[in-house]
DNA sequence: AGACGATAGACGTTCAAACAACTATTGTGT
DNA sequence: ACACAATAGTTGTTTGAACGTCTATCGTCT
């Protein structure tokens, strides 16, 4: 009897009562949803870089400094854009100039900071990647719509919003 | 011209723009959201983890064991059981064996198993921890309401389900 | 000018992740 | 019963991540 109308009423259906048993909280459920989809994602990214001995964190730092090419930048403000922290940007750069990808200096002006600069390599290696990454992300997240797409975005820049410094490349004015 | 009749139609908005200039396509957009957010969010959890010398993933094991007390697992069982992947069970097992938080024992009828069980120093230290766990998930995503959370488990699921095994326990049948 | 603090990286060290190769045990087919 | 494949972990080794400490350079205040 209770239990037909608390059915109707809250529309108890399988997945509620999975979500109920296997999480302490909605929050908590969406955190670890979200570890887990990153975790799958990234193999399949994974897998594409690795074939090229980069990491998904160096192909953005060459990312980055081929976007300000032919300009340089430096060691630290590269390591503050990076989309996941990295706080040994020094031996990071040591392997990409190891292999020709990058170049650094430092100039008179400033002799503390250190510029870094694509190199003809790293350019000519981005551009060989560039149609496999399209495709690596066309099978991410190929399967979902535009506009499933847009929706997961904005919630994924509503989620971490707060934990963004005001002056972040990612983070989010209010209405935006 | 053209131009002008393209904007009417799209509405191009600030944030359409920014998102022509900074990604190369919706996907792309979705994925380096979703990496950055996850990043960002980890960061809140790490800092709660690393007070007891825990990773997320060493507890994440120690629940897995919690909800079959007082039955084992098999290593490899546990394994597939965790959120991100581990291809080193043995030595993370070790780890936790050496601080009694875990107990191993081959059993006569198949001696290759490994069974894990939760120690009680294991039950434990969960109890301390749960509820700074909980409050840690809130700190993470409390700002959200309780429909955002929800639309982004559900896109989140969306988005992995095809990544998934089918008999895992992470995978979601097509209406669920 | 000299001292002091701040800035920008580099370096030493420890620890965990990842991969491959290896051992022990069990199941199976002839 | 024996050979061979499959299963379940273990171990060795290499590499990258993380943390703290240290060095060089620059700005600033007196």
């Amino acid at each position: 009897m209770r239990r037909r109308v608390l059915s109707a009423i809250m529309t108890v259906t399988r997945s509620n009562l999975a979500r109920q048993t296997r999480f302490d909280s909605l929050q908590q459920e969406a955190y670890l949803n979200l570890w887990r989809t990153y975790d799958r994602l990234k193999v399949v990214e994974d897998e594409l870089f690795v074939q090229f001995d980069l990491s998904a964190q160096q192909y953005n730092a060459l990312r980055l400094l081929d976007a300000v090419h032919p300009g340089a930048m430096p060691t630290l403000a590269l390591g503050q854009r990076l989309i996941s922290r990295a706080p040994d940007m020094t031996r990071m750069l040591d392997r990409l100039e190891e292999r020709g990808l990058v170049q650094r200096e430092r100039r008179p002006e400033n002799r503390r900071v250190v510029e870094v600069i694509i190199a003809p390599a790293g350019r000519q290696l981005l551009k060989e990647l560039s149609s496999r990454v399209r495709d690596g992300h066309k099978r991410q997240l190929g399967h979902l719509t535009a506009l499933q797409l847009k929706q997961l975005i904005e919630l994924l820049k509503l989620a971490r919003n707060p934990h963004e410094e005001a002056g972040s490349r990612w983070h989010s004015a209010a209405h935006d």
